[in-house]
DNA sequence: ATTGCCATATTGTTCCACAATCCTCTAGTG
DNA sequence: CACTAGAGGATTGTGGAACAATATGGCAAT
């Protein structure tokens, strides 16, 4: 207890030399595969297999699929297996219910709603605007997550950040559902920019209902999107 | 496809069969223990021990100390242990940052503030201020946890609900700190009737803004008796 | 087409082993 | 006396094998 100081940092060296566990590394490859694409949505996750395909033993590729299965990421059957989650429209509509909540509340109410956080929000349309310029479609939907992650932040609480980093992950699942998701976000890049002018001016109010209706107008699209999608795949089978 | 009323008949006898799995129980139990307060605060959750107590294996009881870990009521420290978690200051105030960007949301622009909503937070009242005049504190305390659960979930948010009921259960440990806790509940039962007033009344803005000061001095209130709790603990050691 | 049954595969769980890491205590050193 | 170094013991992290419980799929019988 005599230097604190001295104890701080080398908590800082101890983060340095923080190595994952081997469970938690398995789970963060299984994740970049998902959300990225590699893995579609309800494909069977075995232990076996996987075990072999990463030489990791069944204990640690189980822990991993239970990181996977509390993030909502994957869906676990009893006695049949984890399969990669396939959201269903209720859980699109349950996770708007959760944006909905948080980032407009976030917006309005947020103690973290500095001049530095507007501007942070200000450089990441910039950025968004330059990724689509350039044709990157990819880009624009990467800055698009980043803002509205730097919106629930400004609630300042990790444990809703945590969970609205999980609703925008599991997003990331939903855009992988449909056929064209490379342009979803494009129309929704000047709906943040106005945000954004509204922060700027002070009028979190306004910025709230205007973030209220880009929600449910998301919403709808993506539904939409999606049931024409069901419909084809239905029609196809 | 032809009858899908008996599906979900079915479904619904499946839910009845479903057997929590061995790992599940254990960590039912522990949660409860941990909670409840028959396990403090600091405690460390040794596997042999844990294992060789309840008659399950190692291994099961990692998969529950694990579950444990992800809802916050231990912590993991690498290749020491696990341990019943000791909510820090920093912890409290990221509960209440939470409660204050969920639970006035809910209040104001949750789509699920019906009538009957209403009247079940009445009804919770009632059976608070029975619990009270009853003198059981306890029963006081577990009817403000319903209230608030009942709170968010008028947010009509399946996952924005887990977090809350994550975060009450976060706060039973937070009480478990304070040598006094049986009748911290009390003072703020006339304040939620007062918020269900307003709600009965259609006047969700002003019910909102009634609880986020509502939050504000509780969180006040707990900080500061946990502040002198702490000197006392210092001064004694 | 539906039912009943059996073979097979996968999961859920246990048990054991062992390396890696942390804690404690002792002995030595200045 | 304070402090460092290191040995010893305990616990976790991970691997691997085994087995029971359960789901799947095919085949036969009605």
């Amino acid at each position: 207890m005599s230097n604190d100081g001295l104890a701080a940092a080398l908590q800082h060296l101890d983060h340095l030399a923080a190595m994952p566990s081997a469970s938690e590394r398995v789970a963060e490859v299984l994740r970049q595969q998902i959300v990225g694409g590699a893995i579609r949505s309800g494909t069977r996750l075995t232990e076996e297999t996987i075990s072999a395909r990463i030489g990791f033993s069944r204990n640690t590729i189980r822990e991993a699929f239970g990181m996977l299965v509390a993030e909502r990421l994957a869906v676990r059957e009893p006695h049949r297996g984890v399969f990669v989650a396939t959201p269903s429209r209720g859980d699109i509509q349950d996770l708007y219910a959760t944006r909905q909540l948080i980032e407009p509340a976030a917006l309005e109410f947020g103690p973290g709603c500095s001049p530095e956080a507007v501007a942070q929000l200000r450089a990441i349309v910039v950025a968004a605007r330059e990724g689509r310029d350039a044709g990157r479609p990819e880009a624009v939907a990467e800055a698009n997550q980043r803002f509205h992650l730097a919106v629930a932040r400004m609630g300042r609480s990790v444990r809703a950040d945590q969970l609205m980093l999980g609703v925008l992950t599991e997003m990331r699942l939903v855009f992988h559902l449909m056929d064209d998701d490379r342009r979803f976000h494009e129309p929704y890049l000047e709906r943040n920019a106005a945000i954004v002018d509204l922060l700027e001016q002070d009028r979190r109010p306004e910025a709230a209902a205007a973030l209220r209706e880009y929600l449910a107008d998301a919403e709808r699209q993506l539904v939409e999107a999606l049931d024409t999608d069901w419909a084809d795949r239905a029609r196809r089978s």
